[in-house]
DNA sequence: CGAACGCTTGAGCAAATTCAAGTGCGGTGG
DNA sequence: CCACCGCACTTGAATTTGCTCAAGCGTTCG
């Protein structure tokens, strides 16, 4: 986060500026909110995230937001069918991303199949989460597929906002704002910072994913 | 299903009796409620469905059931990550189903990554229908969902059980069957059988879904 | 210092679930 | 052929979970 801070004054201000530069893998500044590209763009490459996080979502015509996937350092994301993008792809926070251009050799575009099948498997069973588990539960396993994401250490950051959290788990902010309380006051979790998080009690977390 | 009734007797019984005859692209027929593959089998093909309809879905330890997909005739499922399955798969009504060998041609192995990458727009889409709108949108989503896939017909089929759409959709069968009869009740639907649906008003139906 | 923003907390409310009957249909057996 | 059984579905009433609306807090930034 510091050294988002740092680069925060280059971010470009939105898509057009973010475009050009895309030598291979130099990964291009994006600030918080900066859009990566849009739902009906155009897609002729994948992305690789260096540093920070970015939100995948869809909208309904009411603003109803659904996030469909957060991708975090080392992930790849940007995948398309007949050309275009389906959704929106955003930083969560200020973030370092990497433009990939397709490449068709044999060996990267088997690797981009596996990155593909990976998100399609994380996003059927973040479906379970979302249909069918209760609040406590889908912060729970938020929390826990947090941690291991980022090297299941027992402290780890939410480089996104409780509304983001709300909005890919289904829950109003006000919802993510009580478990988290419910969380803390139980124990289970202590908040260092607004977005610094450390599981006091991993067993109960785990268990409450089931 | 007159079809699928005539072949129901010579449905295998279980996985191991399914798995034997996969000669290329010879359909094996299922009767409702028969495993394709379990979560954590051994994946080393892909399948077509014929006709009939596949569920897709993961379990939560007490039981409770999120469908993650559908799969209907024409369609490949199957898709693995580190050779193993990570879902339950099993025919949702009497079915024939296509095995595919993993053939390693270049246009095969494209039009597979076509069809997952496919299966990642479904799902995320689908984690919109879920996370974001209510009961009422949730139907006539699917409504209109099942009416595209099959030809996007005013009259089509629902190949599956009301707790394959509960579960499906993150509902109870009790709410589907509530927000069946009111659209049935404000004449938006018809039904002409349990598993039969007349479009009457597309319109409504899809303004429901924004 | 004040405004803005993101987050937290509380109170009342609404939507969907749970629990409990009841209905209808297909299949089986008398 | 008809009665009965089982199962899937429907309907109703009470309950609960999470949402809406509203106010308050704390930090950041101008």
């Amino acid at each position: 986060m510091s050294a988002a801070a740092l680069f925060a004054p280059l971010a470009p201000r939105n898509r057009e500026d973010a475009a050009r530069p895309a030598p291979a893998e130099l990964p291009t500044m994006y600030s918080a909110g900066a859009e990566i590209y849009a739902q009906g763009d155009r897609a002729d490459r994948l992305y690789r995230v260096a540093f920070g996080a970015v939100r995948v979502y869809r909208l309904l015509a009411d603003g109803r937001r659904q996030i469909c996937a957060f991708y975090l350092p080392g992930e790849v994301f940007g995948f398309e069918v007949d050309g275009r993008h389906h959704f929106f792809a955003e930083a969560a926070c200020a973030s370092g991303i990497a433009a990939i251009r397709q490449v068709s050799s044999d060996e990267a575009s088997r690797e981009h199949l596996e990155s593909a099948l990976r998100s399609l498997v994380r996003a059927q069973e973040h479906l379970l989460v979302v249909g069918r588990q209760n609040a406590l539960e889908r912060i729970a396993a938020f929390l826990v597929d947090m941690a291991e994401r980022q090297g299941d250490l027992a402290q780890f950051d939410l480089p996104m906002s409780r509304s983001d959290i709300g909005d890919y788990l289904g829950l109003t902010i006000e919802t993510v704002s009580r478990v988290f309380s419910k969380l803390r006051a139980q124990g289970v979790i202590r908040l260092l910072g607004i977005r610094s998080v450390e599981m006091a009690k991993p067993g109960v977390l785990r268990a409450l994913c089931e």
